[in-house]
DNA sequence: CTTGACCTTCCAGTGACTGGAAGCACTATA
DNA sequence: TATAGTGCTTCCAGTCACTGGAAGGTCAAG
């Protein structure tokens, strides 16, 4: 399979998986053209990178996922842990941009958003404390 | 006032307000030995950006929104434009936040978390679909 | 034989800092 | 007066995960 192939059927984007091949995360072969030459396998792991980047785990944590995924004695608390402090950070994430909407939300509501300058959000950023 | 005041004061690292210099968000003066001499005016703007980083708007954002802090012919319309665009942002990051706990959260609680390599999560992960 | 799609590499840019090196300025103490 | 320590300066490089673009090679169709 040709890059492109592989990018529609992984759902990424060729450039992406070029520097996935970068980094380390895919091998693939090369044809005698000089073209990557994508295995089902590397499809795979592909589909795999992708799902666990949609999840929002960094590329490290992909590595380390996608060794785990290919040791056969790998400990399923091993996985359960790196997913656990994922998701404890999603609810970090979750937790600070809802306190920076509640307090925009709250400045906008005072807002009455016409054509004179008097503005609480303006004044909210400006006040102390 | 020197930069380690006003970082102080304002709650930026020093390497921050520097950068924020270099990009044109604040000019503060020079003293005769090199240094940055800070008015109680570049602390204020500086604050400013600070509150209004810590809700999230970009740098470019800033700098409208000090723009238009300094403008006293600004309308209130074009400030409650940007934070009610910015919140509709924040409010969409929070959405796929909630939906990548969510799956994840799914695997999580299904995953034995043992010493066996058996684990939903890898499946998960693997499984196309 | 040309057109156009697809592939290659390499370099640079994104956003918003952050770290570190090398060196000058100032203050306090011995 | 020497020195030690802190704070300031500039500049360069790195972060993260791509993304865009240039320049050029390869392949299939007409």
């Amino acid at each position: 399979m040709n890059i492109g192939q592989v990018a529609e059927r992984a759902g990424l984007p060729a450039k992406t998986i070029r520097y996935y091949e970068d980094i380390g995360l895919v091998r693939p072969e090369r044809s005698g053209n000089g073209y990557r030459a994508f295995s089902e396998q590397d499809l795979h792991k592909l589909a795999f990178l992708a799902r666990a980047r949609a999840l929002g785990f960094t590329i490290e944590d992909c590595r380390t996922l996608l060794g785990l995924y290919e040791d056969e004695a790998r400990e399923s608390a091993d996985v359960k842990a790196l997913a656990t402090e994922h998701l404890a950070q999603i609810e970090e994430k979750i937790a600070q941009l809802r306190e920076m909407h509640a307090t925009l939300a709250k400045l906008v509501e005072a807002c009455h958003g016409d054509h004179r300058p008097d503005c609480p959000i303006l004044q909210g950023l400006a006040e102390d404390g």
